[in-house]
DNA sequence: CTCGAATGAGACTATTTTATCTCATTTGAG
DNA sequence: CTCAAATGAGATAAAATAGTCTCATTCGAG
């Protein structure tokens, strides 16, 4: 049992390492990705078969990590100005395990993320429903289109803070205002 | 000066296919380009020496392109939110020559592109403060971060259109009103 | 039409990355 | 402490891609 948890705590640590390694140079080779994590390149193979195994893993907990922040978030919970929030405020700080994902086109199209992505976005999706419906969202955008440009915010938010011009503490509190208020002067 | 303008159009018609591949499928092998473009490999490189020297090429036009766009958008004349819906209805369309720029993480270390990022982000970045000065936009965001978001809002309209989650035509319009209006009810 | 330049198809080589394998060393459970 | 399992370093093979070269064919200016 305990093997079981130090495996798993060893697979752990080798994705958080490629994940921070890919956020900085996704065409980074299985070699510097096994070197980063200071292991062995025998010993990545023996945890993940191939580099489509580690994408994979690595893409599958991205979509675990953020299901459990909007798990946590508890959208159904308040206003959805505040639940929205609240989410935003969530994932932010994982930018660190997730931002690679923009960078990698293999993903995408992958069968077994589908179903991960689907379940990600459907609670965002009816959280925003829900403010549409309360009069705090606008209602003449389409759900779908809204947690699209959510998604780019997201990214965009995530390079700005890791390539230095906005503060990590600073980000979401900047997303949140410009998401809902847009950049007019109201 | 006819074959100089032979050959320039050879290029352009490659460059166009190449972008247009690359779109798509943002690993795609020279190979593969050379055939999407239906010519030979030989004669790829007769172009264009390797794949640096080809995603250069690439990344330049598209920052001429964008330059072009920007240039006929006249981001002087009249009130900034019109001058800012002129730039965004000029760019949206570009998306095809532009979008892959996202995908490629080799382009943003190039030092010949940092001047032409540079100059491509100034008049935009000096749009948005124009605006901020008259009332037009909000001033509590720095004109650095709006055009940051707005680039990212950018790529997320290109993707939304070319995955047909949204009408081409309709784009220009959602990408403005979302910028500047926010999602939220006002 | 004619000729030189440009092209395409594909053989071939070079380079890079992935994946496998061996074996000496390390690690940690008992 | 002891031993079986796990690891690391590096040799090696395999695969994919990049890049070069040759030569017959096509193209287009004049």
């Amino acid at each position: 049992m305990q093997e079981t948890t130090l495996k798993d705590n060893r697979r752990h640590d080798l994705l958080n390492a490629a994940s921070e390694l890919l956020a900085q140079k996704p065409a980074a080779s299985l070699a510097e990705i096994a070197d980063y994590a200071k292991i062995g390149k025998a010993t990545l193979h023996r945890y993940f078969t191939g580099r489509d195994d580690l994408m994979l893993a690595l893409a599958q907990r991205a979509f675990a990590t953020i299901e459990d922040a909007i798990a946590k978030s508890e959208l159904e919970r308040g206003g959805a100005t505040e639940a929205l929030t609240r989410l935003i405020e969530a994932l932010v700080p994982l930018g660190d395990k997730v931002y690679f994902l923009l960078n990698d086109s293999t993903l995408a199209e992958h069968p077994d993320l589908a179903a991960a992505d689907h379940a990600t976005r459907a609670p965002v999706l009816a959280l925003i429903r829900r403010g549409q419906a309360s009069g705090e969202f606008r209602a003449d955008l389409t759900a779908e289109w809204i947690v699209h440009q959510m998604d780019y915010a997201l990214f965009a938010a995530w390079q700005a803070v890791y390539d230095g011009s906005v503060a990590r503490k600073d980000a979401a509190r900047l997303l949140v205002t410009t998401l809902l208020g847009g950049v007019g002067m109201r």
